[in-house]
DNA sequence: TCTGGATCCAAACATACGTTTTAAACATCT
DNA sequence: AGATGTTTAAAACGTATGTTTGGATCCAGA
């Protein structure tokens, strides 16, 4: 392996684990086992190392269990929303000790212009497909508003294991990890499933 | 004012636009019209300005509107749920630009003693009255891991439109601000009660 | 083997930062 | 007014950090 994967790595570990300020050059190369001037020799300077990194975390996130399409399973697109979901909180949960989750997370927190190459890289293909799962399994009776509405409260509920997880350690002791997984899931699937029986019908209000 | 209370102000303002470690105490003197030792005489350094920024902060945001608690409208628990829904909502997508807000999501992605505190004493009591609202709304048919799962449900549906407001931004266009909040409020209390009247069959599965 | 470019390293440089020092300005009380 | 404690101001200190430098080392290709 080369000296500028190396780095790439450490740094992806060191801004992680300490944010871009925190995280300082000379850590970054200790842990890579090369030298200060390194990260000044591969990369032009810190800011664009954190750059690079940012993709290189985003290009490894994808790794993995693949999405799960309509496209699969186009005559169960219940069945195929439910494996949507289980695929997503499954790597929620999984990438919420790793490096990539909590770069995302950072960014989330405090967005540079690099959040923008995610969105529409790595953020929007998975929000469509899910657009395209959601607008299926009701069997396209939700106009477009509805239909976001519906996406964004279901990748909510998968979310906040990952963003609140600081937080729901804190609450209750016994909290949610990666061995909730499939529990949750099936908990958001159900949810979501049942509001598609009945969200044609507007009796309350 | 007095010079420590404009510095604490000041450094709010600064630790939730850039964060601990790139908020510098010169800057935030310069903006409170203070001297760069203010800071080390007034509060006993950096750090410990930033511990009393948080406490500053964590009270200062339950001003405003109070929270809906069940014991207000025993007799009425679905309409006092979809209130707290509300409120929730309200309160998170207007604290999105806020100082308070930043920080809070700042803690949240790099968590610091702090958080402690914050979690005792702020979060743990709303997240309680959630319990309460939703165990009364349903009629007590759910179980302590069911109704855990059904708040973290209900408050992962409204935070996700402050934690991934900056994604939700870079996604679609039209995305949702603050005058969306009763649209969302209403949208999250309708699927909420309506797994309720549900919760109990186990039909599917 | 010689050469030229690529890579690596130890050291130094410049600067920004948190903190300390010293003294002046101010306020309060007798 | 004078003494005393509190607050502010300017300057400097020590250090950590990003970056640069100049030369050493490595490694194909002629």
């Amino acid at each position: 392996m080369s000296t500028k994967e190396d780095i790439l790595n450490a740094a992806m570990a060191v801004f992680a684990e300490h944010g871009f300020h925190a995280g300082t050059v000379r850590d970054i190369c200790d842990q890579a086992g090369a030298n200060v001037a390194a990260v000044n020799y591969h990369f032009h300077d810190k800011t664009s190392l954190y750059a690079e990194v940012l993709q290189h975390a985003y290009r490894n996130a994808g790794i993995g269990e693949p999405m799960p399409l309509l496209a699969d399973e186009p005559d169960h697109p219940a069945k195929q929303l439910g494996a949507w979901i289980a695929w997503y909180v499954r790597r929620l949960l999984h990438s919420g000790g790793t490096d990539v989750g909590r770069l995302m997370a950072r960014e989330m927190a405090e967005p540079t212009e690099a959040l923008d190459y995610l969105a529409k890289g790595a953020v929007q293909p998975v929000f469509m497909e899910l657009g395209r799962l959601v607008d299926a399994a009701c069997g396209g009776s939700l106009d477009e508003r509805a239909l976001k509405l519906q996406c964004v409260a279901i990748v909510g509920q998968c979310l906040v294991f990952h963003t609140g997880r600081a937080m729901l350690e804190r609450l209750d002791p016994p909290h949610f990890g990666y061995e909730d997984a499939d529990e949750i899931a099936s908990h958001i699937t159900k949810w979501a499933l049942r509001s598609f029986d009945t969200s044609n019908v507007d009796a309350e209000t």
